[in-house]
DNA sequence: TTGTATGCGTTATCAG
DNA sequence: CTGATAACGCATACAA
């Protein structure tokens, strides 16, 4: 009964071929390449053989359909043009690269809304893992992952309620700096900070608190604005606070972006970095070491981030718990010329 | 004679369960998400209801394996730690996103043996096309291209050999910068460059004519290293420089990190830019602008060449030859205190 | 250690 | 406009 063969595209080498040129059966092709210690040696090189000659290679989406796994991980991060996110990309790709995994990456441009259309676009795929950044998302989110079973990791902060969670106390390190400004006897310390997504939000916590600590709080000393951070929104937020308080004598940037161009303003402006002025940012890019003066930041471990992230991810799609649920990898104060 | 049903993985909801949900036949179910216009109004209505009603999410490997169309487009960088590159993926999202087709970003780290095997991998997930960085590539590359018949395009540069390509002149356009300082009164005119890839030697070649055509060729004032570029290096290799040309009065840098290491280093050394020595980058990072005094680069239509290179792509993808095999978008020079 | 039969979830083909 | 049926390429379960 069989109709007319359809036409295919593709090269079309598909593992019977390579069983008929190794003279063997398509399922020991099958585990020549993916259990190569359940096939004896003459046969299994016989069929590594013909699959160089015949330059097979295999359908993901044959094997994904048949195992009900796709050798896949989901990556969810805010921003492409953050190097932040792109050195904890390139951590879990070392981590899960030699494991056999391949990545897909979504960007959500730290939109919480398109952050879950690409979790259902993705979902198509059936990731086998999902990294997250962050902690809090849109509603159905988690309800999402529960219905399809899917193993995530949160990455960059640290999470209270049993997720697991490979980061940093955002708010620690918001207070640690500002308690560094402090320390260089700073008294009228304000905060300059952009984007305000969580993380952002979770340092101007750790900056109130510490003020508070020091009896030295001033709500008038703080700049949020949500658009997107800039060098040039640093510049003209600097503008802004030193129009409004002329006597403001240190600046907590929630980002070195912020602080580079809040600082490059300065010398423009002739003010004195850190006398009249001591400029703290955040991160620790490459630039902050490098502008004049060098910058007083706070350093993540944002590669190291994304290594134990991946690696807490294969231990769960493996059935495996974490040795910890919460991975706190700390922070360092960078301590530079601007403070 | 149906054994134990095997225990699988994941939400499960097929298109069976949607089909028997809105009393309709599977196909009808496929046909009412990929081909509306097909199926009348009312049962449109009820699938479409049922599938939100289940949270159904179609399974992209089964569509894969049935159509011989992945809906996925294989997009190899040789970086994601360069603005630059991020600023191209983000052009192509923008125009491969809305068009149904997922972005697969490979990162070859500026290794042409590691980009072959990022191909060979990739290839199990049969992309329909490939969005390809730079021309040329290891030996099988474009074998491999013919035998899976993909549809390519080559970004960044310019070919003339009848592959599809979106990008510029990079030799044009070191000419043009190394130009630039020759105006200015230069005339020991030197040349930083790092990682040494393809475009890096053609902006090489560039400026070697430029000197050339100015009767003011010098190999003495070339200083190249193939490891990554940084900031780190761009002071070194300044150092250097003026070490063994303390004549040289103007440097080209290969990039904006390079230029940017070497300005920080001119600020610490007390060294006049531009009077003593001008400076020149090229890609015009953000920071660019704002590093002091700001720096003199050439700005590169990164964005627009993802935009259009996808484009490109969704033709040759579609069968419809391109509008033009060679899409030249040109460069911009952005003159700057460093010059 | 190797092979056989079967099914994964979807779409192409063709018939109503 | 709608439906039945047969692939798509591979891996699981089980038998030999």
């Amino acid at each position: 009964m069989s109709r007319k063969p359809r036409v295919r595209s593709g090269g079309g080498i598909t593992m019977h071929d390579v069983a008929k040129a190794a003279g063997v059966s398509a399922i020991t092709v099958s585990r020549a390449l993916n259990q190569p210690q359940l096939v004896s040696p003459p046969l299994r090189d016989k069929v590594l053989q013909a699959v160089d000659a015949l330059g097979y290679v295999p359908s993901r989406s044959a094997s994904a359909l048949a195992s009900a796994r796709s050798r896949t991980v989901l990556v969810l991060i805010p921003s492409l043009g953050n190097t932040v996110f792109l050195d904890t990309l390139a951590g879990i790709e070392a981590v899960l690269a030699p494991a056999g995994y391949q990545m897909l990456i979504g960007n959500s441009h730290y939109d919480a809304e398109q952050e879950l259309q690409l979790l259902r676009a993705y979902l198509q795929h059936r990731p086998d893992g999902l990294l997250l950044t962050g902690l809090s998302h849109a509603e159905p989110f988690d309800a999402l992952l529960r219905q399809h079973a899917l193993p995530a990791v949160y990455m960059m902060d640290l999470a209270d309620d049993g997720r697991c969670c490979v980061g940093f106390s955002q708010e620690d390190a918001g207070a640690a700096i500002t308690r560094h400004l402090l320390a260089r006897g700073k008294r009228r310390i304000g905060f300059l900070g952009a984007q305000l997504d969580e993380r952002v939000m979770k340092r101007l916590d750790g900056y109130r608190a510490a003020l508070a600590a020091a009896g030295l709080s001033d709500p008038g000393l703080e700049w949020l604005d949500p658009s997107p951070s800039s060098m040039q929104m640093g510049a003209d937020m600097l503008d802004a606070a030193l129009r409004q308080r002329p006597d403001c004598d240190a600046l907590f940037c929630c980002n070195d972006d912020l602080a580079i161009g809040a600082l490059a303003r300065c010398q423009q402006l002739g003010i004195a970095v850190p006398e009249r002025l001591a400029l703290a940012g955040f991160n620790d890019l490459q630039s902050a070491a490098w502008c004049t003066p060098s910058l007083t930041t706070v350093a993540t471990p944002r590669r190291a981030i994304g290594e134990q992230a991946a690696r807490a991810l294969l231990r769960l799609m493996d059935g495996v718990p974490p040795e910890t649920l919460r991975m706190d990898l700390g922070f360092e104060l960078m301590l530079r010329r601007s403070s």
